[in-house]
DNA sequence: AACATAATTGAGAACCATTCTCAATTATAT
DNA sequence: ATATAATTGAGAATGGTTCTCAATTATGTT
């Protein structure tokens, strides 16, 4: 199958590449799911809509390629609380922005939201700086969500 | 068997039985097992400790009572990532206090943490109040998290 | 103290998201 | 065009957790 040279061409394959890893139609099927079809996706979802673009796409595949990239820091994975893993683009070209998450426990509709984000990433830095520092720890990630009943889900 | 009249008789029975639920030795046994045996316990950790106070016990009755245990606010459970639930008891009587987590993706080790506490509280409180406003979402719980290497696992 | 009744239990089966296996295919450097 | 290692699809396997169901038991009532 030919690759087309699309726009993920600038941003992503280089990235695929430069880790000696090959450009394949299932990772450009996946690539395009994700930036096309909104965030936190699960699994499943990317398979079913990757699987429009490329019938030929497996599971299994589905779950390498969303493993490679998530370590490639490409992309995220979330985890919401329904043993689900979820992913979206993380920061870069494709992404939103820097947010986080509030999820409705009992529909399981998640909002993302941006506000308080600027002291909520000065917090989250002093206090990666100060347990590095005090527990010897390389910090490499964080989790902040919040959990709730959304407007419809508390009534 | 006998209940004996322990610590837990004082803070933890009343609450179960004010949800109309029953005391049984299993509740008991997990009871014991959570107060005596430190943080961040797996189901399985809680069924083998619990087995030689009872030696009866089910792992599915492990996983009911813990279950329980959270929905009465008793009990944390935690997701540190390993897809494996951990539990211990929340704030309360038999509780470390408030604290958060660090987990060393490499070993699994978790450290609780209670340094920045405060602030973390005031934004969390903070947060909580502005998103609820915002997005009519009325919060029960949230999650911070960091994760990274521990020092042994860094080098 | 024994009864009635609904809650609870243990054991194993079932579930289900995810990972693994392996032979076949394919991207890429040469 | 070729060689080679990476990647793939399909289905089996995994493993934590939940479900099922008949048997047991805690608790309020007599």
């Amino acid at each position: 199958m030919k690759i087309l040279k699309g726009h993920h061409g600038n941003c992503c394959c280089g990235k695929i590449r430069g880790f000696g890893r090959r450009i394949t139609p299932a990772r450009h099927a996946v690539l395009d799911t994700l930036s096309t079809r909104g965030e936190h996706l699960t699994a499943e979802d990317v398979f079913k809509a990757s699987s429009r673009r490329y019938p030929n796409i497996g599971l299994a595949t589905v779950y390498r390629t969303l493993e490679l990239f998530t370590k490639l820091g490409m992309v995220s994975k979330l985890d919401t609380g329904d043993d689900k893993a979820r992913y979206e683009f993380a920061d870069g070209p494709h992404a939103k922005g820097h947010h986080h998450h509030l999820v409705c426990t009992s529909c399981r509709r998640i909002v993302d939201y941006t506000d308080f984000i600027k002291e909520e990433m000065d917090l989250l830095r002093k206090t990666e700086e100060g347990l590095s520092k005090k527990y010897g720890f390389k910090i490499n990630s964080h989790v902040m969500q919040f959990y709730g009943l959304c407007r419809d889900c508390a009534r």
